[in-house]
RNA sequence: CGGGGUAUAGCGCAGUCCGGUUAGCGCACCUGCUUUGGGAGCAGGGGGUCCCAGGUUCGAAUCCUGGUACCCCGACCA
């Protein structure tokens, strides 16, 4: 199986989708640019949104839903908004089909046509400001700390499964304050939440910083980012924060009256995470053999594969199976059983490796007179026998060496990734042949930005928010710097 | 929207240039026997709108015309 999937693989992201859709996770839809999610990368999802809707929940929010649909003229309120997502948008025209007069299939009606165009959202914040507008008056109205789980459509050019699709689901923080400072403060909560959870949870090491204006998002006054590397030397933007100021506000006309009496514009802010993530799990931790889960977040942590010639051993392994199933069950364990007998044990073992099962036991005749399983680990692919008396207290410990290991790889990984560079044709080089994260000075203007963009398909991905201040010289321009940026190419 | 490519069984492909047996191969699937500690072996079997429409021809997967869909590289983007 390693040779198939690198066989085939011409390229990274050739792999990359190999490992998706061979792992089970998901395929392309009939629709265009849209996905499958299967039902072992759903679990893998559900996952992800339990802990993630914890931790939100954790930190003074709540959840709402709401409209799919959004009117055009919300979204033309705000001006640097629609100029970011205008280009991007799916939009009903008609609410009505008919019989074709020909009789040839189904028409659109044109006698259904809409008053108003709706936008099927790319973003909540319009539709949410126009409510939010309802609910606040007073400063005790505020603050309102809302998130939303739902699925967006960005009608994008090129499409890949679970990095960039048509439409994709994630969740949507949407908060608002009577103050700025209060704002700004849960911009950097929620980003710092998100850290968190990209390193303990999937882990996958991120760097916390800023985007630059160019790449802010579109009606953002800032917009924090946390940036992962994947193994192929290129950045992924695993989530964001934005800072909103009172940009929404004033173009829905949101204000409160404040103790004093006076009428003020609320701050906001909003902050979010995708079905991305998946895709830096996928690309951070795999290798040739699959996928490799996180203990967190695998769905099954632990497999056990029974290998047996005759019904009466697969019987005497399923009642010691019996036992261990429940103590690990005990412990929080997921664990899964797999006794078909459609399959070969090596099959399994191929198929469970591929799936990312951090822990496999193994059982046979020879564990059965010896009082033994054997357990293999998906990180190291290393097997050893262990006595089964205590084996769910070795797991538990296993568990969270895998979790800890795989963190640790991604983050020597990433270390080993990140060069500085002080010219700018040490940087072509790098970029160039290396990849990864290249830290240098900017003199901090937009023309220089672009033009390195330009020249060398890298972006800044990010100011790094605890960012040490140095003087130097800007790589491209030669101009004074303060502190070095992150550049790298990005999906 | 620019440049390139592809469309043949569930998946991956050969055949197309140069028209001609019953359209083939690998994987997968089904049956049987032997197997089971790393994706088993042998034997047999099932499965096709050769993307669509039209044309040329005694004869089209193959040639011609028109259309459609998808993929890759750019631009755009979480």
């Amino acid at each position: 199986m390693a040779k198939e999937l690198t066989s085939r693989a011409e390229n990274y992201s050739q792999w990359y989708n190999d490992l998706v859709i061979k792992a089970d996770l998901a395929e392309n839809s009939a629709v265009r640019g849209c996905m499958v999610i299967k039902p072992y990368g759903y679990a893998i999802w559900e996952k992800i949104q339990s802990i993630l809707d914890k931790m939100f929940k954790d930190t003074g929010h709540v959840n709402a839903y709401f409209p799919l649909f959004i009117p055009k003229s919300f979204f033309s309120k705000e001006a640097d908004h629609v100029e970011g997502f205008a280009k991007e948008c799916a939009v009903v025209t008609h609410y009505r089909l008919k019989n074709a007069e020909n009789g040839n299939g189904i028409v659109v009606d044109e006698s259904a046509k809409l008053e108003e165009e709706l936008i099927v959202r790319p973003t909540s914040e319009t539709i949410i400001w126009n409510t939010y507008k309802n609910w606040i008056q007073s400063y005790r109205d505020l603050p309102i700390l809302c998130n939303q789980w739902a699925n967006v459509v960005r009608w994008e050019m090129r499409t890949r499964l679970f990095l960039r699709t048509a439409e994709f689901l994630w969740q949507e923080g949407h908060t608002a304050h009577a103050t700025k400072e209060e704002a700004i403060e849960e911009t950097n909560k929620m980003l710092g939440v998100y850290a968190d959870f990209a390193e303990q949870y999937l882990a996958v090491p991120v760097i916390k910083g800023r985007k630059t204006e160019t790449e802010r998002f579109a009606g953002a006054l800032d917009t924090l980012c946390i940036e992962a590397l994947m193994q192929d030397g290129k950045a992924l933007q695993a989530g964001t924060s934005h800072f909103l100021g009172q940009n929404f506000a004033k173009a829905f006309d949101v204000k409160y009256a404040s103790k004093e009496g006076k009428e003020e514009f609320v701050w906001a802010t909003s902050w979010g995470v995708s079905t991305r993530l998946m895709g830096a799990l996928i690309m951070a931790h795999s290798d040739d053999n699959g996928l490799v889960l996180p203990p967190k977040l695998a769905p099954i942590q632990v497999v056990i594969v029974p290998i047996y010639k005759k019904e009466e051993q697969l019987k005497a392994i399923s009642e010691k199976v019996d036992t261990i199933i429940e103590k690990l069950k005990a412990k929080g364990i997921s664990v899964k059983f797999d006794d078909r007998d459609t399959h070969k044990p090596g099959w399994k073992f191929a198929e469970y490796e591929l799936k990312g099962v951090p822990v496999r036991i193994a059982m046979g005749p020879r564990d059965l007179e010896n009082g033994t399983v054997e357990l293999a680990r998906r990180d190291t692919l290393e097997k050893q026998s262990y006595q089964i008396e205590g084996i769910d207290s070795v797991i538990e410990n296993l568990l969270k060496e895998i979790q800890q290991n795989i963190y640790k790889k991604a983050f020597d990984f990433r270390a080993m990734s990140t060069h500085e560079v002080d010219t700018f044709d040490e940087f072509k080089d790098v970029i160039e042949n290396k990849g990864g994260f290249v830290v240098a000075h900017w003199d901090g203007t937009a023309e220089t930005e672009e033009k390195i963009k330009q020249e060398t398909k890298a972006t800044i991905r990010c100011i790094p928010l605890d960012n040490e201040q140095i003087e130097g010289k800007c790589i491209y321009s030669g101009k004074p710097s303060k502190e070095r940026v992150i550049f790298a190419k990005a999906y």
